[in-house]
DNA sequence: GTTTCATTGACAATAATTTAACACAAGTTG
DNA sequence: CAACTTGTGTTAAATTATTGTCAATGAAAC
């Protein structure tokens, strides 16, 4: 029964839940919007009115407990639940997911990886090996999947969605340079990165423009 | 002398050429703001205001003509120079942005990969071999380059940023996690792929919370 | 040519987001 | 324990982004 909560804010969370993480590593007991502002280069309305869109974890007076907030935060996330995740795509990238440890700490369990060349099937990413995509709808029915990684060329990335929905996946964390058409109630979040690399090249070039004499 | 124009523009810029590429590769003529709207599920007003930010491409009656706004967009997002780079990490995530073959296609050619761990030194991504980090100073100067790419642990990014700046680097493509601190005329694209996990563990939550029964 | 039709470019209206302002509860100090 | 300070939560204002409308204009039809 949330009130929707726009985009921009939650884009905003992850970065908060750094720095207070980096705070608690320093063990900074206590922070208000003010310090925070500073610290992360943004206004201390913004720190207090994203906050509030969830409820009121400050008190006036002291601040906001790092531990505390942290924790909330962390919820609100939604990273207090255990995801099982399998990374269709065993190439380069694929690999580079599946390596990257923190994401088990986050609670992001990689169960499977797929791959439709035959010379990959078989090798391993940390204790997970990689099967053939004949095997993908069974996997997912029999291991509780919650989320599919597309590391896949954009050519093959739609069917293989399609593949991935009629079997039950909820979430898709899509980096195919494409546009998936599933249904809404599966989640998905793009990450484009070629799309990332021409923003740069725009920022290049009009800074560029912009400052020529 | 641009007037600024808004990052959600540019943002939505690279999404505009991929349709446009593919309706180019369907070989279609022109184009109307209406229909394209339909294709990308924005409203067409959205796309005659993103594109008149830079200018008519347009021709009442007409529409657009596909090869021709295909090739100013280009143009506006800086994909007419070529930039050479450097990739700076060459684990796996290092090793799937250099071997992606089609960033050259766009102009950005890879032209030298560092690390400073001994036993990646000397492999090669495509024909280019990884270097170990006290290169990387004097290849920066003497090669010409104008984009780093920070595939590395944020532990050592901020330090890494600082060489990378010392030494004349205008642009970072930045997959560490952590903020960097670079002054104004450096352009940082940030890729927080963690950030982005948890958007979608958000999207998952928050669905499952407004539609449980 | 002249008329009709399609569709842009411009702008006005609306919506969303960000920043500022401030009342007041909670802490702190002498 | 009274006066003072801090800093939240909230409401209001400003800014920015998106959408809807329509006159102007060029293309197509005849």
């Amino acid at each position: 029964m949330d009130k929707d909560i726009s985009q921009a804010v939650i884009s905003r969370l992850p970065r908060y839940l750094r720095y207070l993480g980096e705070l608690k590593d320093k063990n900074v007991e206590r922070i208000s919007s003010s310090e925070l502002s500073v610290l992360m280069k943004v206004t201390a309305s913004q720190i207090r009115q994203d906050l509030n869109n969830f409820g009121g974890f400050g008190q006036q007076g002291y601040g906001y407990n790092v531990d505390y907030l942290y924790s909330e935060i962390s919820k609100i996330l939604g990273l207090e639940h255990q995801y099982n995740f399998i990374i269709i795509g065993a190439g380069n990238l694929g690999k580079a997911l599946g390596g990257y440890l923190n994401f088990e700490k986050r609670g992001f369990i990689l169960k499977g990886m797929f791959d439709k060349n035959p010379d990959l099937i078989g090798t391993e990413v940390r204790d997970v090996k990689v099967m053939p995509m004949e095997e993908l709808p069974a996997f997912i029915r029999s291991n509780d999947i919650d989320i599919a990684v597309l590391t896949i060329p954009k050519e093959g990335a739609v069917l293989v969605a399609k593949v991935l929905v009629e079997n039950g996946i909820k979430a898709i964390w899509n980096f195919a340079h494409v546009d998936l058409d599933v249904p809404e109630y599966v989640q998905v979040e793009n990450v484009h990165l070629s799309d990332s690399l021409m923003k740069l090249s725009y920022n290049i070039s009009s800074y560029n423009e912009n400052n020529k004499q």
